[in-house]
DNA sequence: TTAGACTTCATACGTATGTATGAATATTGT
DNA sequence: ACAATATTCATACATACGTATGAAGTCTAA
């Protein structure tokens, strides 16, 4: 029951999941290829390079992750809830492998992606609009909301990133719907705290 | 002008400090002797093997880190002067590649490193162990330790992890000594919000 | 049906990697 | 001083990597 879709897509499938889990040096174009029930040489052939490839992974899963933050964003209710519904988000959406590609990148001295900044500055830039117009209304506190938005997206991005801080380190087994719900609560709280004035 | 020093020790420092700024895969074995100003055997010499050397460099970089904690968490001061005392010193300690080799590491699915999960454990738990005791005295809100230790660290080792968070994306330029004092701030007031009762 | 383009495939190429080898050189203990 | 040990060094080796090549196969349009 081999599937029928394009050979491109499932590059990319194969490509995402794996440089999400592996990071881009760690996985090989043999990896990908066999993963992806394609011939060696499909990534030249489709994509022209492993870096292109990885780029139009990051596209993808950029883009995947900037509709679920506008939708969010634009969405109904105070500021601070949709800051709420992004962090509960990041934190609970089941396929989700942009923050980890993107943290893992952000973390070398390597020159980054050209689509990783963009995408970067936009997502945040949607956390300090928010950020704003609850500053507007009196419902955030005063302060940068450049400093604001970093502070609110470094944990559940992190922790998104490295699942193994909860489960094999601070022995919290969030791999239990129940326990994961209290994760994400605490983050929520947390950052409410932090923001409401 | 060469330096007298160990050869291992030479290896040490040129191995955190590259693998600290590439990440493991991407760094070399020539990379790292000829830096370190040593031949090519070296590293297999000295340590046995390219992993063992990582090994070492963990245990090495993370006894830094973990004596800062100890130093910081048994000294002076109210549990959450402790804590911020921990926070700020994440965020400004010169020379500290431990967080970023840290969740680097933590990022892969790939088995973790022996001593790694010990480390974490043991700066997680001073950190809990703090919280605990701001509890008991009613200095501190009441909840689960482990999540308020993973709030709490959250942002310090992402925002050392990822200095370029800040200053390509952001927009705020922490190179410039004022403005890195008023991220230190922002972040030690924003964890002290959410830990005071 | 058949020409032309598109896609697959096996294989080859050059390079880079981590490690092994064994001779040469330093260092140490007596 | 000398024997034994420890370290350095150049080089070799096997393997894995990303990419290139060109023949074989498949699909599309007339």
């Amino acid at each position: 029951m081999k599937s029928n879709r394009p050979v491109p897509d499932r590059l990319l499938d194969a490509a995402a999941s794996l440089f999400a889990r592996e990071g881009y040096d760690a996985v090989s174009v043999r990896q990908i290829t066999s993963r992806a029930k394609a011939n060696l040489g499909a990534i030249t052939y489709h994509f022209g390079s492993k870096e292109a490839l990885f780029h139009a992974v990051i596209d993808r899963v950029g883009a995947h992750l900037a509709e679920r933050f506008a939708e969010i964003a634009g969405g109904k209710g105070t500021p601070l809830e949709r800051i709420r519904g992004i962090v509960t988000m990041v934190l609970s959406e089941p396929n989700l492998p942009a923050p980890a590609m993107i943290l893992r990148e952000l973390a070398t001295d390597r020159p980054l992606p050209p689509p990783l900044v963009a995408l970067m500055r936009r997502n945040l830039g949607e956390v300090m609009s928010l950020i704003r117009e609850g500053q507007a209304d009196g419902s955030i506190r005063a302060g940068d909301p450049a400093l604001f938005a970093m502070s609110v997206m470094a944990q559940p991005f992190l922790l998104r990133m490295a699942s193994r801080i909860p489960r094999d380190i601070a022995g919290v087994m969030h791999d239990d719907p129940d326990t994961h719900r209290a994760l994400v609560k605490h983050v929520v709280t947390t950052i409410t705290r932090s923001l409401a004035s």
